[in-house]
DNA sequence: CTCTACAGCGTAAACGATTGCATCCACAGT
DNA sequence: ACTGTGGATGCAATCGTTTACGCTGTAGAG
């Protein structure tokens, strides 16, 4: 049924080899040669048996992406992304939920390992030191996640939440919130780095309203816990944690925008659709998916010598500079104002 | 550095065929002899070339996925079913977004075809002849979406629209709407078979809204057109519409569920998290994509007599009955209470 | 004691592609 | 006319597994 390499080649009236070639180094071939044997391979509607070529080049052709919950709105966009990429480069994706795999992810990337050319980590929990161990067994990029010695892509909170909090100061807000997610995750720390600086800047206070969990039950206790406070507007850790804490705060009576402002991080579709509208940081998921495959695809174009293994402590940038090393890419944010963000009011 | 079976066999001090059949065919191999040959493999590290066996067995142990958009939130968690599944059975899942094949999901499936053993098209809108074709290029498996001659799964309405109107009559609702999906959609007339019934029995008035996108434009558009009935409650062809309409309403100043009373269809995760909650009908979407995955391996394992291609017109069940021909399953609904249905209120 | 049967194991041929090497031919340089 | 050059092509080995087939030895039947 399926047609292969030797079918082209004999209607073609050439060797295999020629035929093989001719795909896969046009510049060895004749040119009229070369014609006779697309144009064979058009008419039987061949294609290449991706396990037969795997075997020999021990490339499959196929990327890994490990995603922590694809029920989570952040990961679909990345995915899209990531997909549209790996097909323009002719690859395919292996998309695998890491929810089921209670002890983490390394096993997972043990499993997955051995049949794909490179894996996608998005936003990992393995520590750094797993992480590099995961990195021996094959090329690693990671999205949402930033390590030392790999590459990754992840947003960069400038100037997305500058813009929020200028866009709060100007609507006469002077005390920020910021409902924070997982302390163990970096880009939070990071978020409140900028934060910190920008507020100093412009002359705004601001309180770590604290660190919670990254789902509905974590975005109501980050409500519950902002009560506690003076603030006027938060910054919370993403959409879907900013999304449950203006339920809870309207379980309570008081009022988004009227009382208090809030912005969220991700603009996932679901903001836009909710009244009021949430205001929020837009992170370009698509891009970034996109970017991760990128990286991958960089690093097995270029090959060579991973040979060294990993575990040297020389953190330093190859001296020869360029594209060299791992490349670790921040993406842009951007603020979307919406309805979730208003002027404050002068309690009574 | 990966460990071959040739490596395995010598250091068991077996032939590779030994080695093997030590897998495989364990029955056929001295006790002793396999047990050396295991512990053998354990001790290196051995996993088998994925390429090398789908090369000459013809089975990938992949299954591929086709989803018209990640970003609808009901896939996910199909997927998270058939992943599950997949994985018991020791096989990967190759996920598409069938979102960027502008000219339709049958070059998709060409493409997929010859690397995958098997796909499992979800809410696919191919029509039928369309449908046959790709069947006979691979084996194929649905999920929201019927055909008279391919295995499949699909949410059956019941019991879930008749608790959903039984629950609205004793509301007091009298007059209730249906916005509805893509025309072509097969669930859509299905479960518009069902409303009717229902309203038939227990002595409801109802009317049909008309056909939109399952799009937030869709929804939107609904909610306009269902400001010209004079329904009280509407039952809405999915969720994501269902949230639009509910945002289009409140813009208009009509209060759900004060004035319109609202049900859903899925129960996708923000239906719980908006205010007022979205009643809804519950769709068992995990449960679906683990079924999508058991008809495809069912049907594989079976394997033989997939030789008669499919055009056969006579759609009869199988003679012998019992698991053979396609199977077309559908899974119960249930109908989910929430704040967005409420008892009339009689305009003054 | 011979013959049959079968369990247990090895030999070797696939599977479909890639690729180093050898071959062939034409053409140009001397 | 002979040889060197290099472009175009074919031959054949190879990747790691699976599996049809054949061989061996042992046990049970006659």
């Amino acid at each position: 049924m399926a047609m292969t390499l030797k079918d082209v080649a004999a209607r073609a009236e050439v060797s295999i080899a020629t035929a093989s070639r001719s795909f896969q180094r046009p510049d060895l071939v004749g040119e009229a040669t070369r014609e006779k044997v697309l144009a064979a391979a058009a008419e039987i509607g061949y294609s290449p048996n991706r396990s037969a070529r795997a075997l020999i080049t021990g490339r499959s052709g196929v990327y890994g992406v490990i995603v922590p919950d694809l029920e989570n709105p952040f990961f679909p966009a990345v995915l899209k992304g990531a997909q549209a990429r790996a097909h323009q480069l002719g690859a395919q994706l292996l998309i695998t939920d890491a929810g089921e795999a209670p002890d983490g992810e390394l096993p997972l990337v043990r499993t997955l390992a051995p049949q794909v050319d490179g894996i996608v980590l998005c936003s990992s929990r393995m520590d750094e030191g797993v992480l590099r161990e995961a990195a021996r067994l094959v090329p690693l990029s990671l999205v949402n996640r930033v390590s030392p010695v790999l590459p990754g892509v992840f947003a960069d909170p400038v100037p997305g939440i500058p813009s929020a909090i200028r866009h709060l100061h100007r609507m006469g807000h002077r005390h920020l919130g910021y409902v924070g997610g997982p302390s163990i995750s970096r880009s939070d720390s990071v978020r409140r780095t900028v934060i910190e600086r920008v507020c100093q800047e412009i002359g705004m206070e601001w309180t770590d309203i604290g660190s919670f969990a990254p789902t509905v039950e974590g975005g109501r206790r980050g409500a519950e816990a902002l009560l506690l406070t003076e603030v006027t507007a938060v910054l919370v850790y993403n959409d879907f944690m900013a999304l449950a804490l203006m339920e809870r705060l309207r379980g309570f009576g008081v009022d988004v925008p009227g009382e208090i402002s809030v912005v969220g991080w991700d603009d996932i579709e679901f903001s836009a659709l909710v009244t009021p509208g949430l205001s929020t940081v837009q992170v370009p998921r698509y891009d970034m998916g996109v970017a991760a495959v990128d990286l991958l695809h960089d690093g097995d174009v270029h090959a060579g010598a991973r040979a060294d293994g990993g575990d040297g402590e020389h953190g330093a940038e190859g001296p020869d500079g360029g594209s060299s090393a791992h490349a670790r890419l921040g993406l842009p944010t951007r603020f979307v104002p919406r309805g979730s963000t208003a002027k404050v009011v002068v309690r009574e």
